[in-house]
DNA sequence: CATGAATGAGCTTTCATTCAT
DNA sequence: TATGAATGAAAGCTCATTCAT
């Protein structure tokens, strides 16, 4: 322990790392908390700053959450990018349910918040950049010229994924092979949806 | 100048449904813009009355939001008794699905609502009780002997059906068709889960 | 001596004049201090209640000027209503004057805040209505076929009883002749501009 | 690539005017919004250099518009200087106001800024300064046995310039002819209260 | 049954200013 | 000469809640 400080009650600063540190606490909280009742003074206090230094990197508290959308949620938008110039064949979608389920264990605590905040989120700037991406997923994985069932079987294996990985946290089980499992149902899905056998269980 | 007032601009009394016309101007608000975004000033304004007024018919404004959660889940909680009755069969629990499916689109706005307010109905006093709601549903679908993957597809049925009401509004068709899509996509779950065979499409 | 209580520290409070109240003190602080240098909770505190009890009778800072302004500049808008309605003669002009010197001092405060507030005004709601003001009374007082240097005079007469009622304060002698001398010479001023003689001093 | 960089995109330095620019840029805003409504980051921002720089330069917001003040109201300073030592003519009055009206066009923006935040001025350190370049000239143009009236035309003859200048912008007709008006009246207005007949118009 | 008036706590945001580099 | 990072104070405003009437 040691090297750099802070460790006798001295402030440590002017680490160029402020931004990060108020982005990853920030998450934090919301994730916990929700946006609106995680407050900017909650978020400098546990920062040890003050409200003020919040606003020198951040114009808005907003723009502190968008700022963590555009951060976090870029693989995904390369997922989406990649899945559109690939060929529109069920193995793809799998691949791409696969990827996704990468991306969104990577920045569990963003989505869980999206999940658990699209209220508040809705009327976020960030609110219409999240459903582009979802559209964006939608269009990829489902086939519009299939029948409604096989489109809802779609949407579905994209929110197993989604709300599953929150979800069943809280259920017993070793999470990576519950993770396993929602990506086994999703694909399941979606195979459904191309006219595929399911796989026997 | 008789029946109900209101024909002479005057303050139309509507009796003693006061406390019923709070719930659901709260409830629209609710769903509409979130809880902690809806603030008493707004429902009272919009039902001219003054905020003292909420306070004569709801001790707080979680009040509000729990008495509409008491009044409207009731059916629910009264399915998942009658589940409990059951033989433990396939059949119990396409039927509990079928009936969980008008259930949620009875209450529609609360459940729209419970979905897209989920950080905040966590630490109001409903969050436990929607949360044992969920539990009770699951321990009548899942087969706690099966392997991960078919619990997870019931999740996953439930889930649609969760979701499904929301979400697929703001896609194209026939509401009902996707209802009923939605209702064959989550029965299909679990019958799949049960080891059957899946409908052929 | 007493009757209404306040004299023993008790807290007066619901005499329905808290708005009335607080439009007096927030006048004498906005002349005294500028408008933006007077802050709501300077105003809460001279008034013995809080912030939020403002809110109760105002909806924003700008509404409590706003209102003064309303209140108090009904002379005004009554007088250039009158103005318009009489024959366009000298004479008319002079009673003008009289009347607005009368008008201008028993809004004394208020107009002197807006004289030496002018940037803010200017930007707040009420900049619109007192240029429509000043327009109405230059209107009524200038003859727009007259050269120009007998339009400035009659600005110049304008300008004199506005500034003058609240620079001419600083300076020695009994007020009321002061006020007496400044309507003089702005009387003096539109008379040249309406071609006559100056009354020989 | 010479001369005084700029060509390349780089920040272009010019060397040691930025105090000069500074003040441009000060004046321009508090000329256009007032004083407390321009921020320090406002001015920074369209100048491209940081709040600190301006600290760098001026030691408070203060004194940059002090800073402002006396550098453009020397003229002033020395009118006010010249007038004390001319015998006490009318032709002396007349020729300050010439002069003054020339001084204050060539500092307009600082004038329409002292005229519309008098307020503020008044508790600026300016204010003082002010009020004593005011009071010089008044003792300049005034005679303190003349009568009452007399005296109110005296002020009101600056006072004419001093608000005609920024008024009359308002008001179309050739700028020009406009000053020339004012001017007009405003010597009128010291000649007649020298007991001298008014020009015919 | 409801209102009028008020409160206390909190919020997001802005500002002038400081100082080590 | 200037910047990057931060602060302390305060601002305007909103909210859930209370209570005498």
């Amino acid at each position: 322990m040691g090297g750099m400080g802070g460790t006798d009650g001295t402030k440590q600063r002017r680490r160029g790392n402020t931004r990060q540190r108020i982005q990853d606490v920030a998450l934090e909280l919301f994730a916990e908390q929700g946006y609106e009742k995680t407050s900017l003074r909650e978020i400098a206090e546990r920062l040890d700053v003050t409200k003020a230094a919040l606003y020198y990197h951040f114009k808005t508290k907003e723009e502190i959450i968008v700022s963590l959308f555009e951060d976090l949620t870029k693989p995904i938008e390369e997922l989406i990018a990649w899945g559109r110039e690939q060929p529109n064949t069920l193995e793809t979608k799998r691949e791409l349910l696969r990827r996704y389920g990468v991306a969104l264990t990577e920045a569990e605590p963003l989505f869980r918040f999206m999940q658990e905040n699209q209220a508040t989120v809705r009327d976020l700037s960030i609110g219409m950049m999240f459903k582009n991406r979802m559209k964006g997923m939608r269009e990829i994985v489902i086939d519009p010229d299939a029948d409604l069932v096989d489109q809802v079987r779609c949407i579905s294996a994209l929110f197993t994924m989604h709300a599953g990985m929150f979800v069943f946290q809280e259920l017993a089980g070793d999470p990576e092979d519950k993770r396993e499992a929602v990506l086994e149902v999703a694909i399941d899905l979606i195979t459904q949806a191309h006219g595929g056998a399911r796989k026997s269980s």
